[in-house]
DNA sequence: AAAACCGCGTTAGAAAACCTCACACAATTG
DNA sequence: CAATTGTGTGAGGTTTTCTAACGCGGTTTT
């Protein structure tokens, strides 16, 4: 219905360019997946590819080493961060539900 | 001034992923490039790198060449387009500069 | 009609990019 | 002190990309 997913999250870029994009070398970018701090899709052939929010992600992870932060630490606070996320989400669908249960369809009686 | 620029003209995407995208042939998209049709950015190694842009262009061209429009024949219009976008952009920039002029930076005197 | 051009598929060989271990090592952390 | 962390480096192997060239059925030009 609401139109998501725009270029940022689609995961097309390889790790040669991300490492290009970010500074990191790819042993690290290797190493903070292996950490479960991030999570590239794969290639058919086994190739990384990672998405522009990845790239961001990166960034914001290396910056936290950089202060000391271990990456068990950062994998805490996404997590803490993910579920705060999610239930906010689920908030906000329930009151969409009950407001559409209200309501019913917007403009007129097109079913599809 | 205007930030511009987003993802969806980086040139961040490999060829393979692009024929995934598109659906078009490797060879295709290589030959649409020697016909002037779109530009790659090339890796130091000398791989070419594309944009999301690139992407929806080479669609086009596929869709066009497909109702049967030569690739010569696209190039023009491509070029008329963009001569006319250039046209604009001139007069736009024109306007603005002698708005500027006459009223001078907004919002009090924040020089940088 | 012969020649030239168009839009590809395909093949070949080489180089670039990527992958997974594995070893090492200084610097923490437990 | 033993274990963990974060990263460099190297070996060996696979995937991806590159250029160049031949082919070929349609069009267009000469």
């Amino acid at each position: 219905m609401t139109n998501d997913f725009s270029y940022k999250d689609k995961k097309v870029i390889t790790i040669g360019v991300v490492r290009d994009l970010t500074g990191l070398s790819e042993r690290q970018i290797r190493y903070y997946e292996e950490r479960k701090l991030i999570f590239p899709e794969r290639s058919s052939g086994g190739s990384r590819k990672y998405s522009f929010s990845d790239v961001e992600l990166l960034v914001e992870i290396a910056n936290k080493i950089e202060d000391g932060v271990q990456t068990h630490e950062i994998r805490k606070e996404m997590l803490r961060a993910q579920k705060k996320q999610n239930q906010d989400d689920v908030r906000r669908k329930m009151i969409q539900g009950q407001l559409n249960a209200q309501f019913g369809l917007r403009k007129g009686p097109s079913s599809k």
